[in-house]
DNA sequence: CTTGGAATGTCAACAACACTGACGTACCCT
DNA sequence: AGGGTACGTCAGTGTTGTTGACATTCCAAG
C-alpha cells in the first residue's frame, strides 16, 4: 500500500496515476490484447498453425532476408522453439531458407508467394480491427496510445521496434 | 491492398490510418505486451506458477466471491483449463472455495491472506512499469491509450471491462 | 596449415497450458 | 419426476515454450 492515493501534492493533479487508474490500464491491456489476437487466431485455427507461426511470418515479411538469429532477438524465444515453427513453414512452402553467401552458417529467410498470401490474409484481418479502433478513437488518442505503449516496452524491444519503424517509413 | 493509402480525400487528413501507421500500431501492441507481462512472469518463474495463475489471482482479488462460471467468462478459457489452475491454487492455500449459500451448486472464490500476499507482489511489479509508462507519457496520452484499447476489445470483453471499472471506481 | 573456440542452426525430449469430448455429482426450478 | 445448470474430473491432443546434445561453419592463434 505504499503509494499515491493521497491528495494532489504537486501542481499537477496526477489523478491518472492512482492505483485505480493503473489497475484499469492493466485490465485494458489484458482485454484489448485478446481482441488484438482474436481475428488472426480464428484464421490460423483452420490451418495447422498457431500464433507463433503468425509472428514469424509477420516479421519475415517485414524484414525479408533476415537471419534466424535476428528473428530470434525480435521474437524473444529460444532458437529451438523458433526452429520448429520455421521447419513446418518451410516444408509447407510458405517460407524459403537460403544459405548465406558471405557466412554460410546463416540462413536468410524469405516468404514465398504462398507465404505472402497468408501474411496478407492475417494482417488484413488484424488491420481491420486496428483501423476501426483508431478511427473511432481519433488521431490524438492514437498518438497517446503509441506513446504509452512505447514507454511500456523493455529497452531492447523498444530498439527493435524503432528500427523496424524507421525501416518501413 | 484495398485501402486508404491514397491522398486525403475528406477534410481530415487521416494520415494516422495508413497501412504503415496500422502496422506500427500492431507491432507496438506486440512489443508492449511483452513488457507488460515480463515483470510478473519473472516472479512467477521461481514459484511453480504461470501466467494463468496470475490472471486467476488478479480477477479473484478484483471481484472477491466471484463464481467459477463468472471467472470463466472473464478469462475466456475452458473450465478444464481454469480448474487445473484453481486446483493448485486452492491446495496451495492461496485461494479459498466456498459453496454458495443461495445456490449450493456455485463455488465462490476468495483469496486467502497468503493469496493476497502474492497478488500484491505481482500487481506491484506490474504497476511499477505501468506507472512509469503513464508518467513519462502524460495524462493526455494515457487517455488516448485507454480510448484505443477500449475500442479494440470484443464487445463482450468491453462489457466485462466496464463492469469491473465501475465496480472499483 | 592446423586446431580450438565461437557462432549458427538442427534434432530430440520434456513441461506448461490451452483445447475437445465424455461423464458424474449436486442442485435448482417447474 | 425430469430437464437444465454449475461444477469437477478423466483422458486425449496440439501448440509453444524449455533444456540438452550435436553438426556445420567461420575465424583467429599458434
Amino acid at each position: 500500500m505504499a503509494d499515491g492515493r493521497s491528495g494532489p501534492s504537486s501542481g499537477e493533479s496526477l489523478l491518472f496515476l492512482t492505483d485505480e487508474q493503473l489497475r484499469q490500464g492493466i485490465e485494458a491491456m489484458f482485454f484489448a490484447y485478446r481482441g488484438f489476437t482474436a481475428d488472426p487466431d480464428r484464421i490460423l485455427d483452420g490451418l495447422a498453425y498457431g500464433r507463433a507461426h503468425h509472428r514469424a511470418i509477420h516479421f519475415i515479411n517485414r524484414a525479408p532476408g533476415t537471419t534466424v538469429n535476428n528473428l530470434l532477438n525480435i521474437l524473444g524465444v529460444t532458437k529451438q522453439s523458433l526452429n520448429r515453427v520455421l521447419r513446418t513453414l518451410i516444408s509447407d512452402g510458405l517460407v524459403q531458407s537460403q544459405v548465406g553467401r558471405n557466412d554460410k552458417r546463416e540462413r536468410h529467410l524469405f516468404l514465398t508467394d504462398k507465404g505472402r498470401g497468408l501474411e496478407q490474409q492475417l494482417s488484413d484481418a488484424q488491420r481491420v480491427r486496428m483501423r476501426s479502433a483508431f478511427r473511432s478513437a481519433g488521431p490524438e488518442a492514437v498518438a497517446g496510445f503509441r506513446k504509452v505503449l512505447e514507454a511500456m516496452m523493455d529497452a531492447e524491444m523498444r530498439a527493435s521496434y524503432t528500427r523496424l519503424k524507421e525501416t518501413g517509413a
